[in-house]
RNA sequence: GGCCCAUUCGUCUAUCGGUUAGGACGCAAGAUUUUCAUUCUUGAAAGAGGAGUUCGACUCUCCUAUGGGCUACCA
């Protein structure tokens, strides 16, 4: 999701055009669905799609590189005529033994080539027969041996990584007939006239193979840009799945249900669009001013690869919540209402926008989510089921509740327009002290010691339910 | 093991040779408040180590250490 929206912000702020393409030439890994929730993913996040997979004007040649086996195969065909790529027999279990045998040094390259069974080793009429007989085989790139590939990577600078370490890469392979990441991307970016390669920092060790494919074809190569990767809050390595699943905090945009079960996504937990996107820009690029909230029109006006950060960065679960609150701040009491109409039809309540609206307005500054506003302001909608016990032992005592009962009396005819003084004023006049009764007060109305101004509580439920409650106090308690 | 990338407060980061090394999250204290929060103020908190280059290095170079990535007929 980082990695789309840094592409989308490029592309937006360079008047470019976002392409999604589906780069599904893995045929083991095929997952149903994935497709459907990138789009949906992306769709949440304001993430608009110009070009390709889930572009509003659908084109007539296929984004899904499983739909574009035709055109890889000729493309495949031209490596191997002008000697820049061999077919390659030997067998994924012989291939096992050998890196077995070899430990941890094993690489199919210029040194080894010669002794494995492909093109460069076997007599043209028996490769022509094995691939006749319909033998299985793999094409591989032939990758030139002490040459100093050097790249310019529009993050990290030059980059400079000698082809001997290089491996001859599987560019293809005759079991699906489909090419691999590195041979579909490079034909697909040519074709489609990509500009700009902006992708994770672990692909920076595969950009040689990249360089050189563009040689080997001749063509003019997009510029590079290597992310730095999102990191584990605590601990090592860089942030995956299962690390959400066990600290409790999403790694997904949108929750994922699958065979191992249920990954958190943002939407779900209650995030905003709007605040996991300003989040994620912030994850390994930063504006070089102190502004720290921005709007994806505002990311857009400001975002530059050369602000984007070289290590990777610690994703911190906190700062997530703090910028969801900062978006709860800046919504409008009205806009989050609206939010919170579900979670209370949910919980049996009925009650009107307006209402619901004010209610918001006084409670929403302490919540972090929609969803803890019902925990923040239940007393509103219901009487308290229960008094806090500790709020009773602290307050329920001495005259208090001969005081809240001489306050009940005092509300019975009061003017709840004016019900802030009018308290303050009966307490004073008797000289109680304030602390004591404000509180064993509220604790009837509310259940508890907390919320907001305790006249405005009483204004918005009213007269009747507000003796109401004080009865039930006094009575209960 | 090999190759590559990186390294400023616990975390995200600013600094593009000269700064009291700034901000934010989190944390702590204080203020405000009838309560709980919010809010505000303040505080603690950093240039991995060692060599160079330079009048002067967080900033440039090298070495070391540490972290990260890649090393599949996966992307």
């Amino acid at each position: 999701m980082r990695t789309a929206l840094y592409n989308y912000l490029f592309a937006r702020r360079s008047g470019g055009t976002f392409i999604l393409r589906i780069e599904d030439t893995d045929t083991q890994r095929y997952v149903p669905g994935a497709e459907e929730y990138i789009l949906e993913a992306l769709k949440w996040c304001g993430i608009e799609i110009d070009e390709g997979v889930g572009a509003p004007v659908a084109s007539d040649v296929p984004y899904r590189q499983s739909e574009r086996k035709d055109i890889y195969v000729e493309y495949v065909r031209r490596l191997v005529e002008s000697g820049w790529a061999y077919y390659a027999f030997d067998t994924a279990e012989e291939l096992d033994r050998l890196r077995a045998e070899a430990g941890e040094g094993f690489a199919y390259n210029y040194a080894i080539r010669g002794r494995l069974i492909n093109s460069l080793s076997l007599p043209e009429d028996e490769v022509k027969e094995r691939i006749a007989r319909g033998e299985q085989y793999v094409v591989r790139f032939r990758v030139p041996e002490g040459l100093d590939v050097v790249m310019d990577d529009l993050i990290r600078g030059e980059v400079v990584i000698g082809s001997s370490t290089l491996d001859d890469k599987v560019l293809w392979k005759s079991s699906d007939g489909l090419p691999t990441y590195h041979l579909a991307n490079i034909v697909d970016d040519h074709l489609m006239e990509i500009s700009h390669v902006i992708r994770g920092e672990e692909w920076l060790p595969s950009l040689p193979l990249h360089y050189l494919l563009y040689e080997a074809f001749g063509w003019k190569r997009p510029r590079f840009a290597h992310l730095p990767l999102l990191l584990k809050p605590t601990g090592q390595g860089k942030l995956s799945k299962r690390d959400g699943d066990k600290m409790g905090f999403p790694v997904f945009p949108l929750q994922w249900v699958s065979g191992d079960g249920v990954s958190a996504g943002y939407r779900e937990d209650g995030y905003f669009p709007e605040a996991f996107i300003n989040m994620l820009a912030l994850l390994g690029w930063n504006p070089g001013t102190e502004q720290e909230i921005f709007s994806m029109d505002e990311l857009i006006a400001d975002f530059s690869l050369d602000r984007v950060s070289k290590s990777g960065a610690r994703f911190q679960p906190e700062k997530a919540r703090w910028f969801n609150h900062e978006y709860m701040l800046r919504k409008s009491d009205g806009e989050v209402a609206r939010l919170f109409m579900p979670v209370l039809s949910e919980k049996g309540v009925v009650c009107d926008i307006s209402a619901v609206t004010r209610i918001v307005g006084l409670v929403k500054e302490r919540a972090t989510f929609v969803k803890d506003i019902w925990g923040l302001s239940s007393y509103f909608f219901e009487r308290p089921g229960q008094y806090d016990e500790k709020a009773v032992a602290k307050y329920w005592k001495g005259d208090n509740p001969s005081r809240v009962r001489a306050l009940r009396e005092v509300l019975a005819d009061a003017d709840f327009g004016n019900l802030d003084s009018v308290i303050h004023g009966t307490i004073e006049a008797n000289e109680w002290p304030m602390g004591q009764v404000m509180n064993s007060l509220r604790l009837a109305i509310v259940g508890a010691s907390m919320g907001p101004g305790l006249a405005e509580i009483c204004q918005i439920i009213g007269r009747e339910e507000t003796l109401r409650r004080l009865d039930d106090a006094i009575e209960k308690l």
